[in-house]
DNA sequence: TGAAATGTTGGGGCG
DNA sequence: ACGCCCCAACATTTC
């Protein structure tokens, strides 16, 4: 008699639904996590490296509760029909997942155990249940602006606060046997992966920490701070919220709770436009369980046949920074140094690939998807889709970043341009946007020669916008 | 959650 | 005083 917890994207032990539910029905708990054979879109990387250091550290905090964390791997319905016959546990819970293949894996060994045990499944990653936010005719959104109303009407209804976490879990008699934690062989074998396990220290406690960071001060500034990539101005939660070692109703109950504590019934502007990057996040996952093909399908039909261009050796400079655009190489590298890259820059990044280098929006999916810390399938496909223009909500089909003037605009001290090239540390800051418009003298006085410290640019944007546009323009049946 | 081209306005220099 | 040009600043349109 026990209760098998299967744990997914949701590490954690506070506002836990199947935590809760096993805790609370008094039998002996068994935390079990299974790493599944590579299928579409498994995870990449350095998903996998945060992965690791991520059961590590859930392990950590379940046997400071008396408990365990159970590793297996292999195909789910057969890890768990073995680990029911050895447990002899009675009732499994686990948080619903939301992207396609999760998904009908989860379908699939839902009816095939349902008749052995109890099975009981939560949403424990999401502030709505996707088919729960429906239009007035009762389809799904394709808008996020009425989304987004519709949805914080509802959680006004009925958005509770978030569940305790369990003390102590009860533990069984005997625990199965697990893995260790390097038998998974999450890690690379190189040494790449340093930087961006010190970047992001993977509990629960550690995403607490930053999101009480935020809280102390940035959120009251969030709605501008936030375009400025230089700046301390974003949360930096996605990770968390991905593997979940954060629930989006935690932050979002933290959110009112700072409210209330000034007095205040409603969340103020600043507040409220960070809640609604969460909504953003909502709405990728409300997008990809209605439209599960667009994880490599364009959602709008006249992009399905759109003639995307082959560059080997653009993709490949884009992927290693070195397109000779300074902010987009800057963004690349922090992405392949950290593991993450600021919002406002992303869609920079995502500009240059789709519409300077015209390649298709699904080689940037699958960079990012290897390379992110946060990769999360519905946020990456809604925001190449939305950068492409292919998508819901999308980004309009002439709306084409110019990677100068965004620079110029977005990190007008060239703060960050330094810090991740720093090539080109030594050019004043106006210069460092575009080097290859810097007088002759300022590149010798700061001793860079493009070429040899830094590339030239790959292309005009000048050109490569009207390309794009030409493109654009004629796409359709 | 763009950018560039084009149009409009108004101040100032100048003959 | 007046008309003319230039151009920055802002607004509108177009891709």
């Amino acid at each position: 008699m026990s209760t098998l917890v299967w744990l997914r994207h949701d590490l954690r032990l506070a506002d836990q639904p199947a935590f809760d539910f096993a805790v609370r029905r008094g039998e002996p708990v068994i935390p079990v996590f299974v790493l599944e054979p590579p299928g579409p879109w498994a995870p990449g990387g350095a998903s996998r490296v945060f992965l690791h250091d991520s059961l590590a550290a859930l392990a950590a905090a379940l046997s400071a509760r008396g408990s365990q964390l159970v590793l297996r791997a292999g195909a789910p319905q057969a890890v768990l029909a073995a680990l029911i016959r050895e447990t002899g546990a009675t009732a499994l819970a686990f948080n619903r997942r939301y992207e396609p293949a999760g998904r009908s894996v989860d379908g699939a060994l839902f009816e095939a155990l349902r008749t052995q045990l109890e099975i009981k499944v939560f949403n424990g990653s999401l502030l709505s249940n996707p088919p729960d936010i429906r239009t007035g005719g009762g389809g799904p959104y394709r808008v996020f602006t009425p989304f987004w109303r519709t949805l914080h009407a509802a959680l006004r209804q009925s958005l509770g606060a978030p569940l305790p976490a369990p003390d102590r879990l009860p533990a069984p008699a005997r625990w199965p046997t697990s893995l260790s934690l390097d038998e998974l062989q999450l890690l690379p074998h190189h040494a790449w992966s340093q930087g961006l396990r010190e970047r992001w220290p993977a509990a629960a406690t550690d995403a607490e920490r930053s999101l009480a960071r935020f809280l102390e001060g940035p959120v009251d500034a969030y709605g501008t701070a936030r375009d400025f990539p230089a700046e301390e101005g974003v949360s930096g939660l996605s990770p968390y919220l991905h593997l979940g070692q954060l629930s989006p109703r935690q932050v979002w109950h933290a959110v009112h709770e700072r409210a209330a504590q000034r007095g205040a019934l409603e969340p103020s502007a600043e507040e409220l436009s960070w809640l609604r990057q969460l909504a953003w996040r909502e709405f990728a996952h409300h997008l990809l369980w209605h439209y599960p093909q667009t994880t490599d399908a364009p959602l709008r039909e006249e992009f399905a046949h759109f003639p995307w261009c082959e560059d080997a050796a653009g993709y490949r400079a884009w992927c290693r920074g070195e397109t000779g655009f300074p902010i987009v190489d800057a963004g690349m590298r922090e992405l392949w140094l950290t593991g993450t890259m600021h919002n406002r820059v992303r869609m920079i990044v995502a500009s240059f690939l789709t519409k300077d280098l015209g390649l298709h929006w699904l080689r940037g999916a699958t960079w990012f998807w290897d390379t992110l810390v946060d990769a999360n399938l519905a946020n990456n496909t809604l925001g190449w889709q939305w950068t492409a223009g292919c998508g819901a909500d999308a980004a309009p089909y002439f709306r084409v970043f110019n990677p100068v003037s965004q620079s110029e605009k977005f990190d007008p001290q060239g703060r960050y341009l330094a810090r991740w090239l720093p090539a080109l540390a030594a050019l004043s800051p106006p210069d460092r946007h575009a080097p290859w418009r810097a007088p002759a003298l300022s590149l010798k006085a700061a001793g860079v020669v493009l070429g040899r410290d830094y590339p030239p640019p790959m292309l005009d944007h000048g050109e490569a916008r009207l390309a794009a546009l030409a493109r654009l323009k004629q796409r359709g049946p």
